[in-house]
DNA sequence: CTCTTAGTTCAAAATTTACAGAACTAAATT
DNA sequence: AATTTAGTTCTGTAAATTTTGAACTAAGAG
């Protein structure tokens, strides 16, 4: 497989994206070769060749981003070979599962303000605006997302 | 200032919390001390001893929090110390400046696509999809803001 | 004018993380 | 049975990040 000049720079631009979300520079540049290549499935050693990295390195991340549900694989019976392709159908549980993450800071505002000094209740009362606000937040991005999904239909 | 273990506690949690959205562990529990500390502004001295850590971290950390604009200090006269806070009631520009970066990545997925070969048509159109809800996401979050702040008159 | 206070800057130490390389496993092929 | 293939796991190391400590600045106090 050989990638154009340009393949590489989005691959290194959604690579570097993908770190500011927590993940290793080799794991978010899979992503992105995934996103720009040509084929959307592509085997173990295809992606070790073209982002010249060590099996090592291609196995974990593999393995990392199938565990955050950002991949998969398939395969064909009579070939060994993983041919692994990103889970771009299921990117509503992705999202959904980020929404509900949001409460996880709101339970600890609410943790915080519960522990605090009744002396400061401006202050006290900002905070629980924060958490309110993103207690709306998970209550109504569900919504948001069945509305898109009516948009398209 | 002396804490309690809740305090700590929490203070740690936040601090975690704050490091997954890329910022180092001191300055995550500075924003965590912040949170519970009986008194909403701290000087450099007192964020420096409760935390036990060094000047320079301490001015490294704040000096990037307020370029985040999470931080700022108020003076008073006759008094050299900075007494640092969380904008707390700023807010509202953080969750705006969140929701205008979400066109980033929406715009990289178009020009991805626009790069792609058009043999995959199927995998464009799911990348397409994804694209799509960012712009809807970052066209209605505002308007959401909006919502919320009229529930809270 | 010297000393203290509040904070900054810079170099070096310590810690953490990412990655490569080699040895390994398990299945399939010869 | 030996070899090849596909991928994993473990250990060491290079690189990056975070933090410290010490020297420094600038302003106010004595």
């Amino acid at each position: 497989m050989i990638l154009s000049e340009k393949q590489k720079a989005l691959i290194e631009k959604i690579g570097i994206m993908q770190e500011r979300t927590g993940m290793q520079p080799v794991a978010g540049r899979i992503v992105g070769l995934l996103y720009v290549a040509d084929k959307p499935e592509l085997t173990f050693d295809e992606i070790r060749e073209v982002l010249c990295i060590s099996k090592s390195a291609t196995s974990n991340a593999l393995n990392m981003l199938q565990q955050l549900n950002r991949l998969d694989y398939i395969t064909f019976s009579g070939d060994r070979k993983r041919y692994f392709r990103l889970k771009l159908n299921r990117w509503r549980e992705l999202v959904t599962k980020e929404i509900d993450s949001i409460t996880d800071f709101a339970d600890i505002l609410q943790e915080v303000v519960a522990e605090r000094t009744s002396k400061t209740p401006e202050y006290n009362q900002n905070i629980l605006e924060v958490a309110d606000f993103l207690k709306y937040l998970h209550a109504e991005l569900p919504k948001l997302l069945d509305r898109w999904e009516n948009t398209r239909k």
